[in-house]
DNA sequence: TATTGTTATACTCTATAACTATA
DNA sequence: TATAGTTATAGAGTATAACAATA
């Protein structure tokens, strides 16, 4: 039987879950691009780090980190500071213009997301309280 | 009730969805793009559709599925055929090797979801079934 | 010499606007 | 006139290669 359903299951659970996390993704939002959004949550969660530290938390390119912070300081919602002893080295920090960002844009991802469930019925809502802590203990193994 | 459970379940499921996709998109693929692979996918699922019902599908806008279709077409993974009755209009349907395709990419792609899938209870993989179906259902609302 | 970050450049994906063919 | 799809064009995002500054 699993080598059956487990294969099955694993593919449109996939699908499912992929498009709803672009359909999510293009929720209104703030302007950001996801990897501008994942870098800001990265470093309110992790706390300030260098540029280098932040492209392979993000699986991007050196460039393009570069990018995404200059345009993420431009909207002075991340500051640039020195290293202190590497002058090479560059340390990103979030200001608090880019936490309350952060947080009025969770805010609207919610809602959008909160709209649709009231569509639902009572056991579509049971099934899905009890989806989302499989999916994150799945996401978390 | 709903004022509260609603609430709390957009956050939670929003953020678990999210981190579980994050996850999965780092396991490899094909050398499609997430909308080609939607496409095909959907194309097999749905059967044969014309480029404009494809693009809602997708919610892509009609010059991008052209491009797609275009691109599945060079490589031998959809087919173009006329309208029966609607010259304007353009039939898209997979090919054998486009469901080969799908087939081993949903393989390749699958492993990392199935391996943590058949960790689970029986009462479990039967909430993600259920599941599935409704993300679907949300994404597409 | 090696490493950190930047600049130059190109490619992919997607969108909007303008166009063609058909209804 | 309206609709389905295509072509032209532009913008965003990311990559690789070459470069500058520092270790």
């Amino acid at each position: 039987m699993e080598s059956v359903t487990g294969p099955r299951l694993a593919s449109g659970l996939r699908i499912s879950v992929m498009r709803l996390s672009r359909r999510m993704r293009q929720a209104p939002s703030s302007s950001l691009s996801p990897t501008q959004i994942a870098t800001l949550a990265t470093l309110e969660r992790l706390g300030p780090m260098t540029l280098g530290e932040l492209a392979a938390q993000e699986r991007v390119q050196p460039p393009s980190m570069t990018r995404v912070i200059m345009h993420l300081d431009d909207l002075g919602l991340v500051t640039r500071s020195p290293h202190k002893t590497d002058g090479r080295q560059v340390i990103a920090s979030v200001t608090p213009a880019g936490r309350e960002l952060l947080e009025s844009d969770r805010r609207r991802r919610d809602e959008w997301l909160a709209e649709r469930l009231v569509e639902l019925e009572p056991d579509e809502i049971a099934v899905l309280e009890r989806a989302a802590v499989i999916l994150d203990k799945i996401a978390n193994s």
